[in-house]
DNA sequence: AATGAATGAGTCTTCATTCAT
DNA sequence: TATGAATGAAGACTCATTCAT
């Protein structure tokens, strides 16, 4: 009776993958409140009605959008972070691999925390489990290094982790309003030099960093020498 | 016949005070996305048409109520800060005030990120200029430290400064939905400690930190290799 | 800045009044759930926004007409009640008020059971007061029949209840879609001489029931018998 | 690659029944208004498009669920009416059977009303047909009795039909919104008393009723007096 | 015959802002 | 100066219906 567009139909995966990208990107523009579903579903091509097919509000919309993002996070950690040893290396990677997540969109992992953790039902979430995997990868890592005697035992794990999460964001911000493009690499090395130090276990400290003249440092080297003499003596008796 | 609210008419300043009052505890409950600008009016008992007789829009209550926060809280560091000697007093002092003013009032910290900075003409605004003179508190205090030789010289007073910041945010976060009371004393000094030591100068970190104590058993051990080389010296000369 | 039509002012009372005027005959001739507050803006000569002004939902708009119409049959019923003297007499005039107010709005009537009785708060509303008071004028007519030994003494009064209140919607129903124009009197004298019968005392029924014809036919009958018996009589002296 | 339905094909006849007990089921429920053609779809357990195969609306869906309704109910009476004798015992009946149809399935017999016979073409459906045979049958059970002179020869059949088809709505309605079950029986009798008392002829009411002191019984009294003297008298002649 | 993806018009409601009084 | 009535654009969401596959 009415006319009406002829339709595309798209398979079911695909209208989501579609619907979902352009959900993201309009958060990412907007934030949440600004954004308005009608955006979206004009960047997907489709009519707001489809997008109601396949979620149930914007706000499931929000929710897999950063669960994708977890995900695909997650994934990349699990693929690199085994190779990689020693937990200031490890430490790096996982600062790094934030960075880096957070720089290619810093909306949404603000949006994690602006729209997402205020929640009552939060803690009861895909969400918060998915959150806590992923933070549980620097307090894996920093556990770890406590363990292996490479960090101070005491090591104020959540401390840390608001540090780094904190930091990255801030640190992020800077450059989001257009100032300049973020040095990913310096930043990384620049923030691992302060933590480090901060929870380096003492020795550790300076023969990691190849420290200059510290008192520690001599002292050692006379351990050395000493280790010497008495080995040498040692042969010259036999 | 209509009843009519009899006008009460209030000095200038002090209507402004009232309307900026009740912006501020309005935003405070709800962001400003979900502030009602009827809600301020009914809190400052005027009506809506009255608040844009004093300011221009929405947006300019809360540039207005982020100033006054800046305000408040400059004027207590001018007042402070000068009285307190030494550069970790000094460090503590700027992360512990810090922290009790986004403890005090999460949300107001939090939308001077969200709302205004990623505007484009946030450079150019005053908001803009409090917010430096706020981080430049804490810049300071890194460069006088760095001057008088406590500091490492090559402190990354950036990324130092994003992650006190940032730290302190995320930190206030976990408290805000709930859990708990934020105990300001003992996060500030877990937060120190990790800084402190990634930024102090190598000889003063170990001064400072129960200094004595160390220098002390570097002192022993030195003592331990003394006599080992004087036990290898008689050694030798049987 | 952007054009906007000229706002015509009218006093609160005047746009309350007149946005339910326009209510009431939308709801009238769509019922509730096909009514659109738009054309009931429209008809008010408002815009949208504006009746949210005034009220907090379409419901309670539907819910103040209602009242309005309680409230409106209420007052008449104050008025005239009182003045009307006999059982039946106050029985014909509540059926013929009630009968009256449906024909008048057949709709609204209707709209209090669809919508608002089978609501879970209802038994608290103030419409749910009213109903209780605009019922219990009938009950109260029944019982004071009963009282004074006109009715019988066990009248159901929930069920003359529902037998007026149901039969009136009923009978209204079959003029609402054009059959023909409702004769108010003849259908309260209908319904009144059924129910009547149906509840009247025995020897009252009689009585009141164009009594003199009745009674004169139980004369003609008593005439009768005593013809008979005369007729026997004379027999007899035969 | 989408998973599509394997797509189980039933007889029409079948596909119909599933389809029409669906959505009674939802109609039921949630009355048409608020009745999703998509939740009809998900209990007939097929898709929307599907219905729309077999049926041209929702409408239509409605209209059949109707005359679904009506023809179990007349097949009943069918079943039932001829082997009831006496007008007393089939009025009763027909409001015992109408009360149990109705407190079984609330809503579709006020669907009925709401939605169907306001419509302007409902005097030309097939439900209006229904409706008519329906009815017939109370008011048949009427014009007996008056033929039979156990009514009142004046029974103003259309009020009485609308006393009972009404008062039933009311009675039953007062149990829907949860307030204890219906009790059918007490109910139909309650109705009956009423009604009967109000359209029986005058001999036949106290009969029934085994009546009190009414003037008419007086005159029976009489009569059977003036008839026992007339037999004496003749067997006296004799 | 059945699917199910897609449509598009429509729903109620909110709210920053304007302006006659 | 203050009121408060009114605007209007936009918001998320629903749902009967269509039609390519």
């Amino acid at each position: 009776m009415t006319q009406r567009r002829a339709a595309v139909r798209l398979p079911r995966e695909r209208r989501v993958h579609d619907i979902l990208g352009a959900a993201r990107a309009v958060f990412r523009e907007h934030g949440y409140a600004d954004a308005a579903v009608s955006e979206i579903a004009a960047r997907a091509e489709v009519v707001e009605g489809t997008i109601y097919k396949y979620f149930e509000s914007k706000r499931e919309l929000l929710v897999r959008v950063l669960e994708g993002w977890y995900e695909g996070v997650l994934a990349d950690y699990a693929r690199e972070l085994p190779g990689i040893r020693g937990p200031q290396a490890r430490l790096r990677y996982v600062i790094w691999r934030h960075l880096r997540a957070v720089r290619d969109d810093p909306q949404l992992s603000r949006l994690m925390f602006l729209e997402v953790r205020a929640h009552e039902d939060y803690p009861r979430s895909t969400l918060y489990t998915l959150n806590r995997r992923y933070t549980a990868l620097l307090t894996g890592v920093l556990a770890e290094g406590a363990a292996a005697g490479d960090l101070r035992d005491d090591v104020p794990v959540r401390v840390v982790r608001d540090l780094v999460y904190g930091g990255v964001e801030h640190l992020t911000w800077r450059y989001v309003s257009g100032r300049g493009r973020l040095d990913v690499e310096r930043e990384t090395d620049d923030l691992l030099r302060v933590l480090w130090d901060g929870i380096a276990a003492p020795g550790v400290r300076e023969a990691a960093r190849g420290g200059a003249d510290s008192l520690q440092r001599q002292v050692v080297r006379l351990e050395r020498i000493a280790d010497r003499l008495e080995g040498a003596r040692a042969a010259a008796r036999r």
